[in-house]
DNA sequence: GACCATTAGTTAAGAGAAATTACTAAAGCC
DNA sequence: GGCTTTAGTAATTTCTCTTAACTAATGGTC
């Protein structure tokens, strides 16, 4: 797919330096305990390039060495890892239902977090309860001897692929905010850069990003929640977030699955948010706005209309996934979303549901894994962060 | 979205200079007629550095210098075009109905084209039958003063994304077919590198890279013919194509719009094939296979039988365009396939329906252009070719 | 018409990055 | 201890882009 880090115009030695950067920052990250001359084998630079660079790196905190390794005869090289203890990056992530925050360090560690249960109202006002929690969260005593690389923000809608714009968030209620600037005025003591994205793709990036031993060459994240929406990262060094022309790539939640279905709050009818959706559960089964729909549903979860109805919706979702692998050939599916606390009975007929039709198209067993995040919680304000780190590494 | 020409590993120098190069060759193709100065100003690149590619891009005859242009007081600047006359590219398509040749030059002009309206029969049949269209292509005065660039192949099915095979193509019979190997067979003698890819991909690739003006951000093509494909192709100045995990990237033909619906020659039912398609319509209208499909309805288009028919795959058409849409979110639509021969009574309705639900996303009309290809017959081959040259201009 | 301002394009020198080569460092093996 | 092997560093070379100076060509002005 493409790269997330292609020069916009041309290229200069610059930016062939920050990418070999990456590409080697990259590989510690997925090989962690690498050698410098292992580094040099499997990116192809040489061993003099490797070793300028891992200087650098290490000068700034970024790798630390650890071990030796003898492996046969000869020197034993000195084995590479990611410095957890010098950085950080904060993520949060605006939800319909709350506000989450994290900061992590570079091996995606979460150092310290924290959650408001409160619904977001105004911009403003969210601005303003965002900043304080964060500088809260900054005065975690793991922070303090750390440097801050940048905060990344996470909302529930579509984003301007160039610039820093929620378009719209039809669950907060929002239109064309830019967030960044509401915190700037907060007066915030912040460094690094900031950024702003969709959950999720902040949530696959995340995912993709932090991903244990090696990842996949591409994950489609699927989030499930009050709407539906998806992210899909891909890239070797430098993992690409597919955006779209208008930041609507993935919002899956709006295909059409039954023309002339249910009305849907886009406008259309019959989209996949009126199958499969925490909107349109708490409609079916009457679950007020403010209540927890996992807890009213995990209480109620003997009545039959709920049973049904979290079958009927998980089906759907089992749809969606194939529809969305059909189209995007992930290499991995990831599931998330408040909506997967909802357990069982809605992923397990999902996840059969995909099992059974995946295959076919090339007449053999695809074998695309899904994975269930049970409770995503943090998932995506943990992608901001990642996000963060990855710009951070190019711009080092 | 992602970048098709990202280094593998690392980056070294030539890479950076094959880089601009790439960019230099783009910014003139994208506006014909710049001038030095002009390019420098528009990719960032020093005068020095394009005056340096743009005289290599003369002496190799990639680029002409036309005439000179004055603007107000000053030196006027030299216009430069691509080529069009020193070189040229195959493309060839591998079609169930017969096999289309073409080729091009820098420009993307049709230099000479043919085609076989005989349906392939097995691979190496096919490749010799190939090999002696080819030979007689290249016989054309025309081509006879030019360097050829390559030969690009397209055939309908999924290709692996990193190696030049055919996984399935159903509507052929072929599985896993190394069709360039079968071709290096018929001693051909035809210069430069051959490349293989589906005909989606490649028709998307030739209608982005041979866009008439500024192409869009990024486009995705929708192929409508015995079965159902979509090729995507983005970025700026190495426009890339989406080819997913396993090379099944945009095989929208068989996402399930009917879950339990008709049955599809993939296993599954209610496949968009099941609804819109050259096999289905066959099959429901009674016209033999071996009969242009579009000449038959034509003849019968009074039927109310037909008309109905018609309507419906119409429609079905624009439900998938809306979804592919909402999933992808291109700056461009493009309806290619010879099921576009059909003509208004499948069009009319499937852009109906695209228009009447594409809004709604941002609150505000998304206006995405949807550009429907009448005769798409040497589309495919010619964006075979379109592949070449990209790949050339890399590699030069 | 000489001169100047302005823009286009080339040339030459300088800076930066990676490759090549040669070297030192540190282990195992004999 | 010496040899072999591998890891890592240092010095040199090569390549590319940039900077700056220069030449080229045009229009405008006195």
């Amino acid at each position: 797919m493409p790269n997330a880090f292609t020069p916009q115009a041309a290229g200069d030695l610059n930016y062939l330096k920050s990418l070999n950067r990456s590409t080697i920052l990259a590989t510690v990250r997925r090989h962690p305990g690498l050698s410098r001359a292992d580094i040099a084998t499997h990116t192809g630079l040489t061993k003099a390039t490797v070793g300028g660079v891992v200087q650098v790196l290490l000068a700034r905190g970024w790798l630390r060495e650890g071990e030796l390794h003898a492996r046969g005869g000869g020197r034993p090289g000195r084995a590479l890892y990611l410095d957890g203890s010098r950085h950080f990056m904060l993520g949060t992530e605006v939800g319909v239902k709350g506000l989450r925050l994290v900061a992590c360090n570079l091996q995606g560690d979460v150092l310290a977090q924290q959650q408001s249960e409160q619904a977001p109202t105004s911009p403003e006002a969210t601005a303003a309860r965002l900043a304080g929690m964060l500088t809260d969260l900054c005065r975690s005593p793991d922070l303090q001897s750390r440097t801050c690389l940048g905060l990344g923000v996470a909302l529930p809608g579509p984003v301007k692929p160039d610039a820093p714009v929620l378009r719209l968030a039809p669950n907060l209620g929002w239109v064309d905010v830019e967030f960044l600037d509401l915190l700037r005025q907060q007066s915030l003591e912040i460094a690094g850069s900031w950024l702003l994205d969709n959950e999720a793709n902040a949530a696959a990036f995340g995912e993709f990003y932090f991903f244990d031993g090696t990842p996949p060459e591409s994950i489609a994240y699927l989030c499930a929640s009050s709407g539906i929406g998806c992210g899909v990262v891909s890239g070797d060094n430098f993992p690409f977030i597919s955006r779209g022309a208008q930041g609507l790539f993935g919002e899956i939640g709006h295909t059409v699955l039954q023309p002339g279905g249910a009305p849907c709050h886009c406008g259309n009818r019959g989209c996949a948010e009126t199958l499969v959706s925490g909107w349109k559960l708490r409609e079916q089964l009457d679950v007020a706005a403010d209540a927890s729909l996992s807890e009213a549903l995990a209480r109620r979860g003997d009545e039959p209309r709920v049973k049904a109805s979290l079958a009927q919706a998980g089906e759907a979702l089992g749809w969606l996934l194939l529809n969305l692998h059909h189209t995007l050939n992930p290499a991995m599916l990831i599931l998330g979303g408040s909506l997967t606390r909802l357990g069982e009975p809605l992923i397990a007929p999902a996840l059969a549901y995909f099992e059974a039709h995946q295959n076919g198209l090339l007449r053999q067993p695809l074998s695309i894994p899904v994975k269930v995040i049970g409770d995503s919680t943090f998932t995506a304000a943990r992608g901001a962060a990642a996000e963060v780190m990855a710009r951070a590494a190019v711009e080092l």
